[in-house]
DNA sequence: GCGAGGGTTCCATTGCTCCC
DNA sequence: GGGAGCAATGGAACCCTCGC
């Protein structure tokens, strides 16, 4: 993820919201590496778990933060690494945090994962004829934050752990539902359903952030003294200012036209990108990182590739 | 300094669109 | 329909870098 907060200038009107949006996404992977440690711990091999599922039903997607699937019951685990006081308000139905003497309002993650569980038994419905019991938790990962409920919201509580008491809450259900529903085989064709229609998301992010793509700055990066000024001589990348070489420059820079811009490039928009003049030059780049290509000759459009090959993805089934 | 390996350059070819 | 123009690829020759 760090790619997109290179590419904009130091003083972008929408700087702010991308560094913002990019430290909730890394305190949302921190808590779901921490959630994955506890998990390690369980011992039981009756449990499957699922990480980040995207799914499609009835032309939507649904998503998934974290799934147990075991003979005997499902779990969502909705996680959230938020620091701070939070409380839950029953009377709005939302959820305040109070940090650093700011207030900030989120939407009820009770909401979500009730959704989650409602849609995920439809889809067990629909691909399996089944129907077992769904649990829900929304595990907070974070250690320093408080957690506070009226007493009207007990319900509420009930539903939000914290991360040490997860394997607990995860014993007393294994407790609660001792009778197995599905034979082996039908909990391995779920899980090989989920595997197979788990779609990833690629978020078109200009689109999201209304940037226009003249705002992305092209050239290649030098690695040493950061300037887009880096020039191709034979065979690599020379930073004309602090006179750095790097062989792979090019490679962070045609990533980021292919994440950020448009999910194909061709040769000519390759060489507007890179600001190289020589399209053999190009087609040797772009050959060399053996990116999916489809078409010949003039209409050669080389594709991106799968996002696991290039970023640390929690997403292994 | 030499040689191997790999990158660049140049040119021919291909395939498509546009215009007459 | 045919020629011109354009964009991209492939191959051959040349050139540079790097390790010994």
């Amino acid at each position: 993820m760090n790619f997109i907060y290179t590419k904009f200038y130091q003083n972008h009107r929408k700087r702010q919201d991308i560094e913002k949006n990019l430290m909730w996404r890394k305190a949302g992977f921190y808590g779901e590496q921490n959630l994955d440690y506890h998990l390690s711990h369980l011992h039981d091999y009756s449990l499957t778990v699922f990480h980040n599922l995207r799914l499609p039903f009835r032309g939507h997607y649904f998503q998934i933060d974290t799934l147990i699937l075991s003979p005997f019951f499902a779990l969502i685990l909705e996680v959230k690494n938020i620091a701070g006081i939070l409380r839950f308000d029953p009377n709005y139905d939302q959820l305040i945090r109070e940090y650093s003497q700011k207030m900030e309002r989120f939407p009820n993650p009770l909401h979500q994962a009730s959704r989650q569980k409602h849609l995920l038994n439809q889809w067990l419905q629909k691909n399996f004829n089944l129907s077992i019991p769904i649990e829900f938790y929304i595990v907070n990962t974070n250690q320093a934050t408080i957690i506070e409920a009226s007493p009207e919201s007990k319900p509420i509580f009930n539903k939000i752990l914290h991360l040490e008491s997860l394997t607990e809450a995860i014993v007393l259900i294994q407790k609660k539902y001792g009778r197995s529903l599905i034979t082996e085989k039908q909990l391995r064709s779920i899980s090989e359903k989920l595997v197979k229609e788990h779609t990833k998301y690629f978020p078109n992010l200009l689109n999201i952030y209304k940037i226009p793509s003249s705002d992305i700055i092209r050239g290649v990066r030098c690695t040493s003294c950061l300037g887009f000024s880096m020039n191709r001589v034979y065979g690599t990348w020379l930073c004309p200012k602090c006179e750095a070489k790097d062989k792979m420059a090019h490679t962070q820079a045609i990533l980021d036209s292919l994440f950020l811009i448009s999910p194909t490039i061709t040769n000519k928009e390759c060489r507007d990108f890179l600001k190289i003049n020589s399209p053999t030059v190009v087609k040797n780049l772009l050959q060399s990182m053996n990116l999916p290509a489809s078409g010949s000759g003039k209409y050669t459009v080389y594709h991106r590739p799968p996002l696991e090959l290039f970023l640390t993805d929690r997403s292994n089934f």
